[in-house]
DNA sequence: CTGAAAGCGCTAACAC
DNA sequence: GTGTTAGCGCTTTCAG
């Protein structure tokens, strides 16, 4: 059996209460005391049950995330991210995978293991406003990440979609670049990140007086690389002619580029490629994929301050907050300029 | 405040005890009680607080997986299998990161946090047969994975580190190449999986009476896509000649494989190119990566089971267990034969 | 088959 | 400064 809190307070000579005091770092104790509890911890290899400290206290500090697949390389690496991010608040993370599927969503946000954290960080990929009434009545703290459900009652963390793709689109425009496919539009019901990013893509054209094809935009059924190698290869088969691709996520675009190479398009000199997430692995493909840093670190260190600030609030109504993190293009060699010669539509 | 089980009682008219039955499907409960109770948890939308339970039960139905970093594609798909075969067993897992540094191993070991977990799915990198006294020290079942700490204290699972890398080095001696670079020995304290592997690679060169170039056994500094790339630039500019990889990894065989065709080495042609892990990827780069599939899934589920049995065994002594899992190599563009003509060394 | 009551280990009024 | 004591919400003997 576990030492427990009498069984140092008797070793040490004091109350129980005078543990918890000590444990809990309570300012008026005397020195004296203080060592004599420590040295009697020690001597016990006493460590606190989290499990009884937060039944009493109702914290256990405990938060959970849920995200769709950590085999998807940008989950795996916010969850790292965000991980480092509680870790330095004190706060240990339960992580629960949705599968991206809507039920699944829904039941993880009323699910009875909800019960056992503090708080929850979420990155619906089903979800939309239609769940308003379900997220209003989650019984605990609750931080939305990635998608941009807007009006929504809780706090939302999330980067600049729109001016993102608008980036992204602009700098292959900016090259000469005319004929640019947006890959990674879905069919899904949940407009989402997509909606968005294809906005910005339309922006940037609009902004350069470039008309778009419609042609050129392609949907996709989900974000993966085998779909988006999928969605290029058919492309291809049907003729479409391009110079570059701006990818909705890096998996999408690095699918792509494999396609593309297979095809004996060159990379970037007949098609220029940008992706979104800046996961690792762009730096280490061949050529190095370009990409849109969505500011990682910012959404994983805002979304757990938030979160925890509702924590600490108790009760208190916090208004619901928006952040929006501020992006980088980042280019690499996927979008690097290249003689002029070089780009004629493929 | 949340409804508590003694709410229910009340609207139910019934005891507390009764209404716990009901909860924990307790055999000998009266239906039309039963049906009470069911629909006053129902209106009062009841879900029990498990860390009241768990304070009296001695159970959360939380398990730790501590592993060094979710970035590496390795991990994150065993952390999402492990949470598959975990959830089928009901139970939730906390994800702590390591980072492969033994003194914060050591803590996660007899950290205060792992108070909370009902068990401990551990693997280490650092960790070695020195801290034997640590490990047999947790206060909690733990379950090792990955590397093999023979005659531990506890239950280790693990692939044929060994056998794989035999396999995976016969695999390319059979197609007659006959300098091929071992990629990945680690100078490290913690000999671990690359000492096995290596120990498969001479095996496969004794079996085929091959014998081994020791310049051809390349050492690098951590598993990752850079390491490998950066062992392999050096090993080019050192004028190795070679005609195949077998990398300790599918990271390093990556690297690799991206600095090869930056040198204009044709991947199978002039250096084929095996791998270990089986991770997602392998199937997109170009050429696809042929490695060695560790049998994750099956890593996973006796992990989990193993350590709900120790879970389940209460203070009951279970000697400990060893489960080598089978592995398969796979073989794909990387490594497939090509002609004989084409397979001087580089 | 159901109720009363004890207690898991801890925190926090409240006394002294 | 330190001790006493009452619960947090649940499971579980033990009666009835």
């Amino acid at each position: 059996m576990a030492p427990t809190i009498h069984d140092v307070a008797r070793l040490a000579e004091v109350s129980i209460k005078t543990v918890s005091n000590v444990l809990n770092d309570y300012p008026h104790v005397r020195p004296a005391t203080k060592q004599r509890v420590l040295d009697a911890i020690a001597t016990l290899g006493y460590t606190p049950n989290l499990t009884a400290r937060g039944l009493r206290s109702g914290r256990t500090g405990l938060i959970s995330l849920v995200i769709p697949d950590l085999r998807n390389a940008y989950f795996a690496e916010l969850a790292d991210t965000v991980m480092r991010a509680a870790e330095a608040q004190g706060l240990s993370v339960v992580i629960a995978q949705s599968g991206g599927e809507r039920e699944r969503e829904l039941d993880l946000l009323r699910g009875t293991r909800a019960r056992m954290v503090d708080g929850i960080l979420f990155s619906a990929l089903a979800l939309g406003e239609q769940d308003h009434d379900v997220l209003a009545a989650v019984p605990r703290p609750l931080v939305l990440l990635g998608e941009r459900v807007l009006h929504g009652p809780t706090d939302h963390v999330t980067m600049r979609n729109t001016e993102g793709a608008r980036a992204a689109t602009a700098h292959l425009l900016d090259q000469g670049r005319r004929r640019l496919v947006a890959l990674g539009t879905t069919t899904g019901p949940a407009p989402g990140s997509a909606a968005l990013r294809l906005e910005g893509y339309r922006q940037a054209h609009a902004a350069a007086a470039v008309p778009v094809d419609p042609a050129l935009v392609v949907g996709v059924d989900g974000w993966f690389r085998s779909t988006g190698a999928a969605a290029v290869r058919d492309a291809l088969s049907r003729g479409l002619t391009f110079d570059g691709v701006v990818a909705f996520n890096d998996a999408l675009a690095l699918g792509a580029m494999r396609v593309l190479q297979e095809a004996g398009r060159r990379v970037p000199e007949d098609v220029a490629l940008i992706g979104f997430d800046d996961l690792d692995e762009t730096r280490y493909s061949l050529p190095t994929l370009s990409t849109v840093d969505p500011g990682r670190q910012e959404i994983a260190e805002v979304a757990v301050r938030y979160l925890k600030e509702r924590i600490d609030a108790g009760s208190a109504e916090l208004p619901p907050r928006d952040h929006l993190t501020a992006f980088r293009v980042v280019v690499r060699e996927s979008s690097s300029p290249v003689v002029a010669g070089a780009t004629r539509p493929a």
